[in-house]
RNA sequence: GCCGUUGUGGCGGAAUAGGCAGACGCAAGGGACUUAAAAUCCCUCGAUGGCAACAUCGUGCCGGUUCAAGUCCGGCCAACGGCACCA
């Protein structure tokens, strides 16, 4: 009766049920608790899937099939973020339209993520490139705009010269492109920016609310980059005229040591001073040199400080009325702070290098061991004392900078401020395969948005999308479609050529599944009311500093103007792990090193895929693909096939196989992310079947339901077989919490902190009970007892010599 | 430089809350079955010594706390990830 397992026949089975009858539809179903499990989507890129994908969705397919085993209302769904580069870069390649190139990666990867056998709901797939989805990209960026949050501004952007487009600070790290590595120049252009600067600080409150591993929320913390500090006005002086120029600070107390001024060289107070400066053509060779230096070498570090003295200005310190040498250098950005520094040269490592190599004073004013001249103490120690600065002379930093602040408000020089890392977000490309954004450039009425019932504004149908030289958008070319009229003054007037980062459609897709097919609201208000929060998100540490701030932020944005009633769209998030090559190094098509699902399934079938992809290791931590280590999966599906027959109705002895702890171990690891060790269990489980050498029929039923989320079809299979019913309609094992205890516990024997013995004793025994047994093993001949240490049910230490 | 993570057998990795280090799996060695191989099943498998029972050592390094340390504390070293002239 039971053959070999052949999982060809049986996967293909098993999936053409679930997907022909809908079984994993998402309901909204009054009488269910919901319970919403997300993976990021997928960008659909022409080498179809990946492992890492695997990986990546395995973990929220155990979880979604378990809580509806369990009895959840599930929602469980997936689609693309379809726009991007790589995308229409292939296209242009092959001289196809990008819509032809996403439909069929998209085709592609239905195909295959169908074939692992995911639980997804099909027929809430979303597209980010499908007009009625980015429909309310649009509409979203159109309610920002409404509210002063996005804006255009003539700043230097990244611009890659190879890629041609603008490029957000976070894609141009290091001034290398994110996306062909090639270096990212300076260039002056008008750009979209969203004011996510606005929301710093509640993206900072809204840290504790969620459950995000520590990591997670740490590299956010860094990203947005707080700091508290001072705006202090210094005086600029020429010949001819005063200037005010704000510095700011994190250590106003230090301002008695302050002994020069540096601007950066594009802080426009250079221009104001301009024919004063007495050595101007000495400046204008320095900013020309340092606008000329690339991001990277400008950042980077242990690098000789450069600069120039400005002659003719000097400043004036607020406080001790001191005059100070001004300088420009290159180590004062113009982004960030006020574009100019106060130098502390004994208390800070830049400030200090600057005055080695100009050869300027150095004045410390907290007392330390080190000698400021020859090193700087840059420690900002909260009982470190003030000296040399009269007003707050023994004060500690705390202290002092208190009292400063105060005596700077008081004159009118200095105001506390909190600033940020985090820039604004470049909302833009100059390329084709992206959302328009819906603006419209009036001559008479300036910006307007698109009617908000003409959305969406659809891509127009371009027969040439190769980008532009002079860093604008390939729609500029699309003429018929940039002329318009004003939505308010029916003018002529220019539509936007910009489109949006693909980071747009990314931003919000999680409310869209939950109504993917409402047309009238972005999301459903009785959808959202059943679905809310999404429950669990996995995805990739790589999106926690982008994806998952921007995502944050719609949805912050979207609570504030109503749209839905949860502050943070995530109520836990984890991040699985890298999967390596065999060879322990990152997969890479020019590494060779890179292993296809495909084949995979081919050999091994999909349930030993997915069982070894979440075996392999830690899930939160890189793991190297081993193609040995998969036939140890192999094994145990096909041993866990062939233990049907080993099921006997014969009354056995079945007390070596504890079931409820079975059930809890397995479960907790799983509510936990410990795929590893949850299967790590169920192997042992079968290990002990096999060596007593028969089953129940109830063991191996709480075993399929049990492996049923990691491994669906074999599990179906064989509950079939033995139930003639199916799988996905049985109710998740429940434990037993007495029962999880046995009757028996072997107790580890120390004597002096060494194991010497082991003895068996009743669960819960006393101290007399274990010593007895003790005793009885002789191995305490000869020794006299000074001290034992019992901790019940765990272990004896028993001091004796 | 700053922040974070991680160092455990030949390999991937286990080890609530300080309580038997090495679960589970791979590889390796031996055996059974087989004409043979594959598959399957059984046994061994941290190091050193010993025929053996057993003993000693052993979780990156040095020190400490404790009856007891992979786990806690102090000081290092290495690898990976993030940020980076952020005032």
């Amino acid at each position: 009766m039971i053959n070999e397992y052949n999982f060809k026949k049986v996967e293909a089975k098993w999936q053409k049920y679930w997907y022909d009858n809908n079984i994993f539809a998402a309901k909204e179903d009054p009488n269910k608790e919901k319970f919403y499990a997300l993976i990021e989507f997928p960008y659909p890129s022409g080498s179809g899937l990946h492992v890492g994908h695997i990986r990546a969705f395995s973990s929220m397919e155990v979880i979604a099939r378990k809580k509806r085993l369990e009895g959840y209302s599930v929602l469980f769904p997936i689609g693309y973020d379809a726009f991007g580069l790589p995308t229409e870069n292939y296209a242009l390649q092959t001289k196809q339209h990008p819509r032809v190139v996403t439909d069929n990666n998209i085709k592609m990867f239905e195909k295959q993520l169908k074939s692992v056998g995911y639980s997804f709901d099909w027929d809430r797939v979303v597209d980010t490139t499908d007009p009625s989805y980015y429909k309310w990209t649009q509409w979203i960026f159109i309610q920002l705009f409404k509210k002063g949050l996005a804006y255009k501004s003539k700043t230097l952007v990244n611009f890659c010269p190879d890629c041609k487009v603008v490029l957000a600070n976070e894609e141009s790290q290091g001034g290398i492109c994110d996306r062909c590595g090639s270096e990212v120049v300076q260039k002056e252009k008008e750009v979209w920016f969203l004011k996510i600067r606005n929301y710093a600080e509640s993206l900072l409150s809204g840290l504790p609310t969620v459950n995000f591993p520590d990591r997670i929320k740490t590299e956010q913390e860094n990203w947005i980059g707080k700091s508290n500090g001072a705006d202090v006005t210094f005086k600029i002086v020429s010949s001819k005229k005063t200037s005010p120029i704000v510095v700011y600070t994190t250590r106003p107390d230090t301002i008695y040591g302050v002994t020069f001024l540096v601007i950066s060289p594009e802080h426009p107070i250079l221009d104001e001073f301009g024919a004063e400066i007495e050595n101007l053509d000495e400046l204008k060779e320095y900013q020309a040199k340092a606008k000329l230096k690339k991001e990277l070498e400008r950042t980077q570090l242990n690098k000789d400080k450069t600069g120039l003295l400005l002659k003719g200005l000097y400043a004036v310190n607020p406080i001790t009325g001191t005059t100070i040498p001004v300088f420009t250098a290159d180590y004062v950005m113009m982004d960030y702070g006020t574009g100019a520094i106060m130098a502390v040269p004994a208390h800070d490592k830049r400030d200090w290098d600057f005055a080695k190599a100009y050869d300027l004073p150095i004045i410390e004013v907290i007392k330390s061991s080190l000698n400021v001249q020859e090193e700087p103490y840059v420690e900002k120690d909260e009982e470190g004392i003030l000296v040399n600065s009269p007003l707050i002379n023994g004060l500690t930093v705390p202290q002092a900078i208190s009292k400063i602040i105060k005596e700077m408000a008081r004159l009118h020089v200095g105001y506390p401020k909190t600033d940020y890392k985090m820039k604004d977000w470049a909302f833009n490309r100059q390329r084709y395969w992206g959302e328009p954004i819906p603006i419209i450039n009036c001559p008479s009425c300036g910006q307007v948005p698109v009617q908000e019932n003409e959305l969406p504004l659809v891509l127009p149908d371009l027969k040439d999308i190769s980008p532009t030289d002079d860093a604008s958008s390939p729609l500029k070319k699309c003429v018929d479609w940039v002329n318009t009229t004003c939505p308010i003054c029916g003018g002529p007037a220019t539509r936007e050529t910009d489109t949006m980062p693909q980071w747009a459609g990314s931003s919000w897709y999680f409310l869209r599944y939950m109504s993917p097919h409402d047309s009238e609201h972005l999301v459903n208000p009785n959808s959202y009311s059943y679905w809310g929060q999404v429950d669990w998100y996995n995805g990739g540490m790589e999106h926690v500093t982008r994806h998952l701030i921007y995502s944050r932020f719609w949805n912050q944005f979207l609570f504030d103007i109503g749209v839905v009633t949860h502050k943070e769209p995530y109520i836990r998030r984890s991040a699985q792990g890298l999967i390596l090559g065999a060879d322990g190094e990152k997969m890479s098509k020019s590494r060779g090193n890179v292993v296809n699902p495909d084949d995979v399934i081919k050999e091994y079938g999909a349930d030993v895929l997915r069982l070894f992809i979440l075996f392999i290791g830690d899930y939160e931590k890189p793991a190297a693909w081993s193609p040995d280590g998969i036939k140890g999966c192999q094994r145990f599906a096909n041993r866990f096939w062939a233990a049907q027959k080993l099921i006997t109705k014969d009354n056995i002895d079945t007390s070596d196989l504890n079931l409820d702890l079975l059930i809890k171990n397995v479960s907790d690891d799983y509510e936990a992310g410990k795929f590893n060790t949850a299967i790590a269990y169920l192997m042992t489980a079968l290990n002990t079947i096999y060596s007593r050498g028969a089953a129940t029929l109830h063991e191996i039923n709480t075993i399929a339901l049990l492996l049923n989320p990691v491994a669906p079809h074999i599990t179906s299979e064989v509950f079939y077989n033995l139930n003639k019913s199916q799988i996905t309609d049985a109710k998740y094992p429940v434990f037993d919490p007495a029962k999880i205890i046995a009757d028996e516990i072997e107790i580890p024997v120390q004597i002096m902190g060494k194991l010497r013995a082991r003895v068996l004793v009743p669960t819960g025994s006393n101290e007399e009970t274990v010593m007895e047994a003790v005793k009885q093993t002789g191995c305490l001949e000869g020794k006299s007892v000074r001290k034992v240490i019992f901790v019940k049910d765990r272990i004896i230490n028993i001091i004796a010599n």
